[in-house]
DNA sequence: AACTATTTATAAGA
DNA sequence: TTCTTATAAATAGTT
C-alpha cells in the first residue's frame, strides 16, 4: 500500500528501484500508447536503465521520428545539410574525375598507337603531326643531355691529364715503376670510363656520331709508368 | 468528472482532444521525469502532435540519447556502418583518381614532349621509340584509311565509266549536243573528284605516291557528247 | 483555469 | 516472481 506520498528522489533500494522502474515503465509506455491513440499524436519514447538496456516505444517508425525531430531541430540540421552538401561534392568530383580519367586515357592511347579505328583522317594527322614534334623536343633534350655528358667526360678527362703531368713530374724525380696492384687499378678505371662513353654513344641518335679523343686514356694505358 | 472508463480511441471531439492532450502530455512528462529521478534511468519523449508541432523531454541531451539509440539500434548500425564505409571508400576512389591522372597527365606531357627536363636520357630513349612505334602504327592507319578512300574513288569512276558507257550507246541512236548547263555540270564533277583526290595524296605519305588514271575523266571530258 | 468524481497507477505487503 | 490492496495520482467532464 502506499503510505504517503512518494519522495521524488532516487530510491536507495536497489530491488525497490529495479521493481518501481519496471512497473513505472509499463505505466509510462501504456500512457503513452494512449496519449498517441486518444489524441492523434505521434510519440517516441527511449529509455536506457540504469544499467545501461535499452526500452524504447514508438507510436511510429523510430527512425523517422528521430528524422523528423532532426528536421525540427534547425542547428542540427544544418549540420545534415553540410553532410549531405560534402557527399554530392565528392561524389561530383569522382564522376568529374573519371571523365577526366577516360579522356586522358583515350588520348594516350592514340598517342601510343591503340584504338585508332575510331580517327578520322584528320585526327590521325593531327597525331603524327604531334608525335613528330615531340619526337624532334625529345631528340632536343636527349641532344642537351648527350652534350652535358661529354662535357662532364672532358672535365674528368681534364683533371686525369693533370695528375698525369703531376705523376711525370714526380717520377723524373723519382722513378717509378707500377706494381701489379696499380697496374690492376689503372686498368680498372680505364675499362669503366671507356664503357661509361660507348653506353652513351651505342644509345645516340644516327645523326649525332660523337669521336671522342681517347689519345689521353691511350697515354695514360701505354705509358707503363713514367718515361 | 470521469464518467465511465474511457474509450481507447481517438477523441472525435476536436476541443476535448486538444485538451486532453495538453493534459495528459503534461502528465506524461511528469511521468517521464518521475521515472528518470526515481529509477536513475535516461529517457527522451519526443511527441508530435496532430498539427505536427513538436513537444520534446529528454533527462539528458536529445542528440547524446538518439545517437546511443542508434548505438543500440543494430541494424542500424549497420546502415551507419556502411554509409561510413561508402564514404571512406568514396574519398579513397577520390584519391586514387588523384594518383590515377597525375600518372596520366606526367606521361601524356611526356608523350607530347612537356616537362621532359626530370626524365633520365634512358627515360628519353623508351619514350622516343614509343613515339617512333605510335607513329608507324598511325601511318599504318592512315594508309588503311587512303587505301579504303582509294577503292571507293575507283568504285566510283566505274560507276561513271559505265554511265558514260550508255550515254554513248544512247548518243549513237540519237546523237546528243551538250548544253551549256551539262557542259557546266559534267566540269564540276570533274572537279570535285580531281580535288578529292589531291586533298587525300597531299596529306598522305612521302612513301605512299599513288598515280591514278586520270583517262576516264579525259574521256569523258573532251569526249564533248559523241563520237 | 479550477474543480471533482472517478478511474488509474503504483508502493508495499502477501 | 506475481497478485493484492491501500492509497496517491491522473484526469474527463463540468463550472
Amino acid at each position: 500500500m502506499v503510505r504517503g506520498k512518494v519522495q521524488m528522489k532516487r530510491i536507495e533500494n536497489t530491488t525497490n528501484r529495479q521493481i518501481t522502474f519496471a512497473k513505472r515503465r509499463n505505466g509510462f509506455q501504456k500512457k503513452a500508447r494512449e496519449l498517441s491513440v486518444l489524441c492523434d499524436a505521434q510519440i517516441a519514447v527511449i529509455i536506457f536503465s540504469e544499467t545501461g538496456k535499452l526500452y524504447e516505444y514508438s507510436s511510429s517508425d523510430m527512425q523517422k521520428m528521430i528524422q523528423k525531430w532532426y528536421k525540427c531541430a534547425k542547428e542540427l540540421q544544418t549540420c545534415k545539410i553540410q553532410m549531405e552538401d560534402y557527399l554530392k561534392q565528392l561524389k561530383k568530383d569522382s564522376a568529374n574525375m573519371g571523365k577526366h580519367i577516360e579522356l586522358i586515357e583515350v588520348y594516350k592511347r592514340k598517342l601510343i598507337g591503340d584504338d585508332l579505328n575510331p580517327c578520322s583522317y584528320h585526327e590521325l594527322e593531327e597525331i603524327d603531326n604531334q608525335l613528330q614534334k615531340s619526337l624532334l623536343t625529345i631528340r632536343v633534350r636527349k641532344a642537351e643531355l648527350i652534350a652535358e655528358h661529354i662535357e662532364l667526360l672532358r672535365t674528368k678527362e681534364k683533371g686525369l691529364l693533370e695528375e698525369n703531368a703531376s705523376l711525370i713530374a714526380k717520377c723524373v724525380e723519382k722513378p717509378w715503376q707500377p706494381s701489379g696492384k696499380h697496374e690492376a687499378a689503372i686498368n680498372l678505371v680505364q675499362r669503366s670510363l671507356v664503357s661509361e662513353v660507348g653506353t652513351e654513344l651505342h644509345l645516340g641518335l644516327p645523326e649525332m656520331r660523337y669521336s671522342m679523343n681517347h689519345d689521353s686514356l691511350v697515354r695514360f694505358q701505354s705509358g707503363a709508368g713514367c718515361p
